[in-house]
RNA sequence: GCCGGAGUGGCGGAACAGGCAAACGCGCACGACUCAAAAUCGUGUGAGGGCGACCUCGUGUGGGUUCGACUCCCACCUCCGGCACCA
């Protein structure tokens, strides 16, 4: 008898039909629930490029598969989207196409949320936040006032680096690698002299070097180490012969005393009154050539050490000796003080200079085993003092120490620390961006908007000229306007923030996207919804690409930093826990992209295989935090996979009704696969292991499939079983769990139920292979209870077969037995 | 150069408080269904040897610890990522 066929699965028809649904029964707002604990899942937003690529999905469908499961585990789950919608590619198709970027970037958004919802996401719609709207921009520039109260926005005249296609300045972050070049066009840096405004992120840099209050991945943890760069030393004061102090930065003082010359970075301010008439001309062309070479491409190929002798000397402190004073572009104006003692015998850039400009290099650290000739190379590290004055005779392990004490005693030197990482620099000389709310008047100077006229509106009507400088510089309007001060005329500041600002609080504003409190804000307004905030914050889970690590993730947490001090948060840390995924490449291996043909679509792929398949073969392919290249063979399984999920629920088996009843050791057997499959499952997810999660679903499906043919059919574990298995699929795949969670008749919806609990009891096994080992080597298996004695595990391994045929003619000298596991027969 | 991460079948990957290596899937081979193909279902699939029961080898390389090592220790190699004249 052939069994009814029931329709095939057709992913395109049920999908639409559901997410309609849902969006009708608003099933994923969240709303403030006090009777469950919280939950706030982050992932990071979107820039409004046009099109959703598969890097964002892998990234959001995993973690939209996450927050449901926190949901179904009983969560009040907070699950926003958002996006970040300032920035370059709107302005460049505003330049190229005459698109006005508001325009453009509406647009975008409009089909990203198409495609976004075509994932079938929990993203609560209702908290979407978009950048680039007033009413979001208004806070931003509203932070911006409060950093500038509390002195931790600043302008100053600085080197900035400087895109020269972009047209406009970047953060020391946003220059990337040995080139030096644009993390958003690729074009190497130059460096201008500019005045533009600066957020202090320096003031936390200490804070952010601890850790210890959130789960982060090491990954992100080091690079943050790193990037803040933390060195602790001594700053000692030299004195050049005219008597001008020479500060400088050690993280050696103990080896001051082989220190036989100092350098200046060229820019050093004293560099000027220190040369020595018949030396300027020399000095000069070097500071020139130094300046260019900022500028020009710094091909890193040869670091060889160059400088020029200033003229002038400077006494060492500790010993009153004379050195000669150079300069040298190896030496960085913007780290510790821009002037440094060189001790060449203990470093080795100072080592290069010294061999290439003939000084001497005495030796003052003993290095280990020494000869007592010259070295062939700088020994860099500890050891005893030696040819120091009084500290003679110092021992490696306390010599830093003591030479800081006595240096402090003596007034010539105190204990300082040093960071790598500079403050971030917020100017861009462009166009689609919050303008930075400052006016400059001739009386007053610059002085901040106030609050209540918030926001400054970033004009609608600019001309866009392709010169690429900044439309604001040329709309009158914007331009001209009153000093808030004294009511003369004043001009706007017309730089705009970098778009990491409005990054930097976005998870604070989908607390209450449209939070209006007083239309006008006030110095002491909430930028949120107080209550939302008390609940929901921190955000516990965030998610997203590693390429943050030193960018995003500094700024937010800067910025959380400073709304505690503010008073805003009583947290610390903006983010609890962090997991990177990877990337996806193209089936190529590379970086998908354009220009390679190599994108894959997930348009496309959703078209034809429905956006469940896609999610769960996201999840199934690799391991989430390496990604890897897409494999258009490989997501075959899923479709598979599902159809067999579809059609072991839907059904009926070949040969009809069974007639035999079912033995209870197989009704054990599979409910125990179920309660084993809800116990990995719920680890898996705990654990962001969700392709080891998807792979134990395909074995729970097996399991059933192959109960099917047995009496277990139609019993109350095959229907456990069932239950289990849509329940457990339903994060991953919420469109076909849901579909047969209605055709089976259980009630509407399936992401409103419980997720399911294990019994430790049912999952238990009753019997486990015991392995036999002799000397080490598998020899033989044997099936035995759980209880099973050790006198008698022994007394079976030794009897068993496999065993008997390696320990012939010899004795077992030691019998190793790991309970539950092993018999290890050691023979002599 | 410094700092991270990773090396397991043809492929993606499982397993690691030290205890059955390769779960799950892709691919491949054979078989069933079909006039045929696709789809589907079934069986097999680390390498070598043996008719076979079985045996040997096998988690980047070389050592070590251990009754026992993919897992721990030491030394290296390769790949990926970050930083890089930071005093």
């Amino acid at each position: 008898m052939v069994a009814p066929k029931t329709d095939k699965y057709i992913p395109q028809k049920i999908e639409t039909k559901w997410q309609k649904r849902w969006k009708e029964d608003e099933l994923y707002r969240s709303v403030i629930d006090h009777d469950k604990p919280k939950h706030y899942a982050l992932t990071m937003l979107p820039y409004p490029s046009g099109d959703l690529h598969m890097g964002h999905w892998y990234a959001m469908a995993p973690s939209d598969a996450r927050a449901r499961y926190m949901r179904m585990k009983g969560y009040n789950v907070l699950f926003p989207m958002g996006f970040d919608a300032f920035g370059l590619p709107a302005e460049n198709a505003a330049i190229k196409r005459g698109i006005h970027p508001h325009k453009w970037t509406i647009s975008n958004i409009e089909n990203m949320r198409r495609q976004l919802r075509s994932m079938g996401a929990m993203f609560d719609w209702e908290r979407e936040a978009i950048s680039c709207l007033p009413g979001y921009y208004r806070w931003t520039q509203w932070f911006f006032l409060k950093l500038y109260e509390m002195g931790l926005a600043y302008r100053k005249k600085a080197a900035v680096d400087f895109c020269p296609k972009c047209n406009t300045t970047l953060a020391r972050e946003q220059v990337w690698g040995e080139d030096r070049h644009c993390e958003r066009c690729g074009t190497p840096v130059i460096k201008k002299e500019l005045e533009q405004w600066f957020f202090k992120i320096t003031d936390y840099a200490e804070e952010q070097l601890d850790f210890s209050q959130i789960d982060w991945p090491e990954r992100v943890v080091t690079m943050q180490t790193n990037w803040i760069g933390k060195s602790v030393g001594t700053n000692v004061v030299f004195r050049s012969q005219q008597g001008d102090p020479i500060e400088v930065f050690t993280t050696r003082p103990d080896t001051l005393w082989g220190a036989t010359f100092m350098v200046l970075a060229p820019e050093h301010p004293l560099v000027n009154k220190l040369t020595r008439p018949e030396r300027r001309e020399a000095v000069e062309t070097y500071k020139r050539q130094a300046a260019r070479q900022t500028e020009i491409e710094r091909l890193a190929a040869d670091k060889e050490k160059t400088g020029v002798f200033t003229g002038a000397y400077a006494v060492n402190p500790v010993n009153e000796e004379r050195i000669p004073i150079w300069i040298a572009d190896y030496v960085m104006m913007t780290y510790g003080t821009g002037a440094i003692m060189a001790v060449p015998a203990h470093d080795e850039r100072d080592f290069a200079f010294a061999r290439r400009y003939d000084l001497p290099i005495p030796v003052v650290i003993e290095p280990p085993d020494w000869d007592g000739e010259p070295l062939a190379e700088p020994y860099t590290g500890p050891g005893p003092m030696i040819n120091s004055g009084p500290f003679t005779g110092t021992p490696g392990d306390k010599a830093v120490e003591r030479v800081t004490e006595w240096l402090e005693e003596r007034g010539i030197g105190e204990h300082a620390v040093n960071y790598r990482m500079r403050d971030w620099c917020i100017s861009r000389q462009r166009y689609w961006g919050v303008p930075i709310p400052i006016v400059y008047c001739d009386k007053c100077g610059a002085v901040p908007v106030p609050y209540e006229d918030l926001p400054v509106l970033l004009p609608e009507d600019a001309e866009f000229l392709p010169t690429g400088e900044s439309p604001l510089k040329n709309h009158d309007d914007f331009l001209h306007t009153t000093c808030p001060r004294c009511g003369g005329p004043a001009i706007r500041e017309t730089d705009t923030m970098d778009t990491f600002v409005c990054s930097s609080w976005y998870h604070y504003a989908y607390l209450s996207p449209y939070y209006k409190e007083g239309e006008t804000a006030h110095s002491d307004s909430m930028p949120f919804d107080p209550e939302e905030a008390k609940h929901w914050l921190p955000v516990d889970v965030y998610t997203g690409g590693i390429e943050h690590a030193t960018m995003h993730l500094i700024y937010t947490r800067f910025f959380t930093k400073a709304m505690r001090d503010m008073g805003l948060v009583d947290f610390d840390e903006p983010m609890l826990t962090l997991r990177n995924q990877g990337i996806i490449l193209g089936e190529d291996g590379e970086k998908m992209s354009k220009s390679r043909g190599n994108v894959i679509s997930p348009d496309e792929l959703v078209e034809s295989y429905g956006a469940d398949t896609v999610r769960a073969y996201l999840m199934f392919g690799w391991r989430w935090e390496l990604g890897g290249a897409w494999d258009s063979q490989g997501i075959e399984g899923i479709p598979r996979f599902l159809n067999r999920v579809w059609s072991c629920v839907l059904e009926e088996p070949e040969d009809g009704t069974q007639k035999a009843e079912a033995a209870q050791d197989e009704v054990r057997a599979l409910r125990r696969e179920v309660h084993q499959s809800i116990k990995k499952a719920t680890e898996d997810m705990e654990d962001f292991a969700f392709n080891t999660y998807i792979a134990n679903m395909m074995e729970l499906n097996n399991a059933l499939l192959k109960a099917k043919e047995t009496p277990l059919y139609g019993t109350p574990a095959w229907e456990e079983g069932v239950e289990t298995l849509l329940l457990l699929l339903a994060p991953a795949c919420p469109h076909i769990a849901e579909e047969l969670w209605a055709r089976t008749g259980r009630p509407y919806s399936i992401h409103q139920q419980s997720w399911p609990e294990w019994d430790e009891e049912i999952a238990s096994e009753e019997t486990f292979t015991l392995v036999v080992q002799v000397d080490g080597r598998l020899r033989d298996r044997l099936e035995v209870p759980v209880d099973i004695e050790e006198d008698e595990a022994k007394e079976l391994a030794l009897a068993s077969d496999g065993a008997k045929r390696h320990t012939e003619g010899k004795d077992a000298v030691r019998l190793i037995y790991v309970p539950g596991r092993l018999v290890n027969i050691v023979t002599g």
